[in-house]
DNA sequence: AGCATGAACTTTATCCATAAAAAACAACTT
DNA sequence: AAGTTGTTTTTTATGGATAAAGTTCATGCT
C-alpha cells in the first residue's frame, strides 16, 4: 500500500504552525493552505479532519480556529514522514559506503527487497536512479554490478568536475557588472566570513554554504547537464561525508578560506587568477576525498 | 507475464546457424551453445528442445544433429524477439519526437501505459532511466514534465559534447606512438575511404563508423561520466534521424570528409590542428540537428 | 463572477504474484 | 578431474491490485 508519508508530514507542519502561533484566529482556507503547503486540498482536507478530531483545531459552523495547544507527542515520529524510495536510498547507500561492499560485488535486487523490508520494484527504481552516478551497471536478465566506490571514480568524477566548474567560473567572470549574481556572490562571501568566525561550533553550516556557492557559479549560464552532474556531486558527497567525519571542522575551515579566495577571484574578472583559485580549490577538494577513500579501503 | 523474448532470440540465432551449416554434424553442447549465444544454458535447453520438437534437430541416443532444412517460417516474427522495455522505448521516442508532443505536455504514466499496452511499472521504469537524457523532469507525486526537444537542449547538449570531444582529442594525440589505439584509428581512416567510394548506396553505414570513431576517440583516456554521455548523444540521434532523413546523404558524405580532415589532424599531433577539425565537425554536425530541429518545430 | 466546500474521479506509489531466465546442485560419463 | 546432461532453486521481468494523493466537477455562498 502507498504509504501517507506526504499527510504526515503536512500534518507535522500544520502543527508547527499552530504552535508558532502562524494561524492565530480563523483558518485560512483549504485552497490557502494547500498553497503555502505544497500538497493538494485533498491532503489539506484530511489534515485538517485529523487536527479537529483531536480537537488541535475547533471548527463551529464552518469556522475553524486554533483549539488546544499543541503537544510534542502530537507529532507523528519521523520516520513516517520519508516515502519509501527515500528509506531504500538511505539504506542502499548505507550498504554501499559501510559495510564492506566490495568492488565488483554483485547486487541482487531479491536480496536487498528483503533486507530492507521493501517490494523489489521499489529497488529496481532505485538502482535505474543510481546508475547515472557511474557506481552500478546493468547486465540483463542477470542482475547489477557494483563497480566500487574506489580511486578510478573519485578522480573520474573529479576530472568532470574540473573541466565543468573552469567553464562556469569563466563565464561567471564575464557576466555584465549589472547582473543580479555579482550581489549574490557578496552575499555568499559575506556568509562566508560570518561562518569562519563561528567556525567551533557551526562547521556543519559549511555543506549547505557549499552547495549555494557552486550553484551560483553555474546560475550564470545554465546547462541542465552540468547541473544533474552537480546533482551527482552533491548526492555523492552528502552521504560520503555523512559516514566519514573525520576533520570535518578543519575541512570546512580550509575549504571557506578556498572558497573566499575564489570569491576574491571572480570579483577581480582576472580570468588567470579565477583558473587558480578555482584549481587550487577543487585539487583540495580531491585530496580530501581521496584520502577518506584509502581510509575507506582496507 | 514476463516475455520470452530472449528464448525466441535465441531460436532464431540457432535456426540461423542451422541454415548457414555453422551446425553441421554434431550438434556441440549445450554450455558450448550457450557460451556462443550468450545466454542461460536452461534457455539453451529450451531451443534444442523446441528444435527436436520441429525436427530441425535430430536425437538419436543422446547425440544431436542438424534435422530437415530451415524454412523462413520456422522463425519467430521480429517483434517478439524484443522485450517489453525495448517496445516501451520505442513507442515512447516515437510520441516524443513524432507526434506533436509541446514543451510543457506533462506526461501520464498510466496514459501511456494503456497506449502502449503495457503495465504501469515498465513506463515508470523506462522514464526513469530516460530523465537522464534532460528532456524529461520528476515532479513528485504528479507524474512527469516534458521540458521538449528544443533549441536550447541542443545547444546545451552540444556544449558539454565539444568540452569532452576537445579534451578526448586532446589526450588521444598525446599518447604514446606505440599506443594500438594509432592502428585502429588508421585502419578506420580507410573504412572512411571505402565508405566515401560507395556513398550512394552504402550511405546509411555512416553511423556506425560515426559511433566507432568517437568511441575511439574516447578509449584513449577513458572516463565512465563522458561514456555515458556518448551514450545520450548515440541514442538522441539514433531516433531522431530514424524519423528525419532528408538529406541523409549528402550530410554523411560532408560528415565522412571531416571525419577525414580530423583523423589527419590527429596523426599529426598537432594541438592547435586538432582542435580546428574538432571544432569544425561538431560545429557542423550541431547545425544539422539544430535545422532539422526548426523543421520539427512548426 | 469568484471563491469555498463537498464529492467523484484519476493518477501515483507501493506491494504482491508468477512465468521466464539464470544459477546452483546433483548425478553420470568418459 | 573435467565436461555432459537432468533437476531444483533463485532471481529478474512483467502484469495486476489498491490505498494515498492529486485533479476535476458540482454545488452553494457572497
Amino acid at each position: 500500500m502507498r504509504t501517507d508519508t506526504v499527510y504526515k508530514k503536512a500534518f507535522n507542519r500544520t502543527a508547527n504552525m499552530l504552535r508558532d502561533g502562524q494561524l492565530a484566529g480563523e483558518l485560512p482556507s483549504e485552497n490557502e493552505l494547500r498553497r503555502r503547503m505544497c500538497v493538494s486540498r485533498t491532503t489539506v482536507r484530511k489534515v485538517l479532519q485529523e487536527l479537529i478530531r483531536r480537537q488541535l483545531v475547533t471548527e463551529h459552523s464552518g469556522i475553524r480556529a486554533a483549539g488546544r495547544a499543541v503537544d510534542d507527542n502530537d507529532y507523528y515520529p519521523d520516520a513516517e514522514t520519508t516515502p519509501r524510495a527515500k528509506h531504500v536510498e538511505q539504506h542502499f547507500m548505507e550498504w554501499m559506503l559501510r559495510r564492506d561492499t566490495r568492488p565488483g560485488t554483485s547486487i541482487n535486487e531479491l536480496e536487498l527487497a528483503r533486507q530492507f523490508g521493501v517490494a523489489t520494484n521499489g529497488i529496481r527504481e532505485f538502482l535505474i536512479r543510481f546508475s547515472r552516478f557511474g557506481l552500478i551497471e546493468k547486465r540483463p536478465n542477470t542482475g547489477w554490478l557494483f563497480k566500487g566506490f574506489t580511486e578510478d571514480f573519485a578522480l573520474e568524477l573529479f576530472e568532470i568536475r574540473v573541466m565543468f566548474e573552469l567553464r562556469s567560473a569563466h563565464l561567471f567572470s564575464r557576466q555584465p557588472g549589472t547582473s543580479p549574481l555579482w550581489g549574490k556572490l557578496a552575499a555568499l562571501k559575506i556568509a562566508h566570513t560570518e561562518l569562519l568566525k563561528r567556525i567551533e561550533i557551526r562547521y556543519h553550516d559549511f555543506s549547505g554554504l557549499d552547495n549555494r556557492f557552486h550553484r551560483l557559479i553555474n546560475e550564470a549560464s545554465p546547462n541542465r547537464f552540468i547541473d544533474d552532474f552537480y546533482d551527482v556531486i552533491t548526492f555523492i558527497f552528502h552521504y560520503h561525508y555523512q559516514w566519514n567525519k573525520q576533520d570535518e571542522k578543519q575541512r570546512n575551515q580550509a575549504a571557506i578560506l578556498e572558497h573566499v579566495a575564489y570569491i576574491d577571484a571572480l570579483e577581480s574578472r582576472d580570468p588567470e587568477r579565477i583558473k587558480q583559485a578555482c584549481q587550487a580549490h577543487l585539487a583540495s577538494a580531491r585530496t580530501t576525498l581521496m584520502r577518506s577513500l584509502i581510509g575507506l579501503d582496507q
